[in-house]
DNA sequence: TTTACTGCAAATATTTTGCAATATC
DNA sequence: GATATTGCAAAATATTTGCAGTAAA
C-alpha cells in the first residue's frame, strides 16, 4: 500500500520533471520518499535529521527549502504555520486537512470531518479551481479549561485577601 | 458604530488587565485603537508604520509583538501566516475566517459562507471549546489558470520544434 | 557540452530575549 | 516604592540569495 503511494507520487515527480526539462536528481527522489515514510507533520529540521541519519542521504538546507517548495507548487506536500513553527506534511490523496487548535498551550490535534469536506466542496468559489483545504479551529483544550479555572480560583482568594487586608 | 466597537473591545482589554493586575499603558490602549481603525488584514511593520505616521505612536518592535501575543491570547485579534508574511486582523464580532488562496501567485481573497459557519459550528469536538475558526481553501485563480494554458501551448510549439529539428 | 541543480556561506527577514530605564499602580 | 512594561540592542531562528563546482541530459 505504502509502496504503491510512492510510486505513484514518483510518478507525479517524474512526470513533471520531464515535461519541463528539470533534472531527475537523487536529491528530489530521496527528499520525496523521506517524506512519503514520515507519518503526520514535520519541521524542515526533522526532514534533515531523517535525511541524514535513516537515508544516509544529507542535503543542504537549501536543497530542502528549494525542493519542499517544488513539491509544494506540486503539491504534493502542504505547508502548515503553527504558532512560531512551520510543518509540513504529505498530502497526495489527501486534500483536507481539519485541525483544532488550543491557543493557551498551542496543541494541535487532526480530526476529520465529512460534513466540512462536503460543506467545502459544495462551496461557489467564482473562477477558481479548488485543489483543497485547510481548516484550523481555534478553541481551548480540555485541559488548559482546568487550568484556568484553577487560576481563577486562585484569582478570587487573591482578591479576598487584599479586600481583608 | 465603529466607535462603539472600539469602545466594546477596549472594555475587554481594560477588565482583562484588572482582573489580572496588568497595566493601562498608553501603549496597549493605542495599539488596538490603531488595530481597530485598519480595515482587513495588516503586517506587523504596517502597524508600526501606521503607529509612528499616523497616530504619532511610535512603539517598539518587542512591544508591539508583546501587545499583539497579548491581543492574540484575548482573542482580539488573529494571526495568519500566508506565504512568506505574517498578517494580523482584529477579530471582536468576527470569529469566522475563510480565504480562497491561490498557490501560484498567492493571491488572497476573502470569501463569505454561511453554510462552513454553519458546518464548523456543528462540528462535534470532544472537550473543546469553539471560539473561531479559518478556513484556507487552496487552488489556482482564474488568472494564472490562463497564465497555465498559455504556457502549455508554448511547451506544446517547443516540443513541436524539438521533433522536426 | 550545456546548463540545471547542489552546497556553501553570506545576506535578509523574522521573532525572541536580557536588561536597564521608565511609568503605572 | 514595588514591579510590570517599555525600548533597545543583541541573540536566536528562519528563509533567501549569489555563486562556484558538480552532475544530469
Amino acid at each position: 500500500m505504502k509502496e504503491s503511494k510512492i510510486a505513484a507520487v514518483e510518478r507525479i515527480l517524474d512526470n513533471y520533471l520531464e515535461m519541463n526539462n528539470h533534472r531527475k536528481t537523487p536529491e528530489r527522489y530521496a527528499i520525496l520518499k523521506a517524506i512519503y515514510n514520515i507519518n503526520g507533520h514535520f519541521t524542515l529540521e526533522e526532514l534533515n535529521e531523517r535525511l541524514a541519519s535513516e537515508q544516509k542521504f544529507p542535503v543542504s538546507r537549501a536543497t530542502l527549502y528549494n525542493t519542499l517548495n517544488l513539491f509544494l507548487s506540486l503539491r504534493l506536500v502542504t505547508r502548515h504555520r503553527f504558532q512560531g513553527s512551520t510543518k509540513y506534511e504529505a498530502c497526495y490523496d489527501k486534500k483536507s486537512h481539519c485541525h483544532q487548535i488550543c491557543t493557551i498551550c498551542g496543541k494541535v490535534t487532526e480530526v476529520r470531518s465529512p460534513d466540512i469536506i462536503m460543506a467545502v466542496e459544495n462551496m461557489h468559489l467564482k473562477r477558481f479551481r479548488k485543489d483543497g483545504f485547510a481548516l484550523y479551529v481555534y478553541g481551548i483544550c480540555s485541559n488548559c479549561q482546568s487550568q484556568m479555572t484553577k487560576v481563577k480560583k486562585l484569582d478570587k482568594q487573591d482578591k479576598q485577601k487584599s479586600k481583608t487586608k
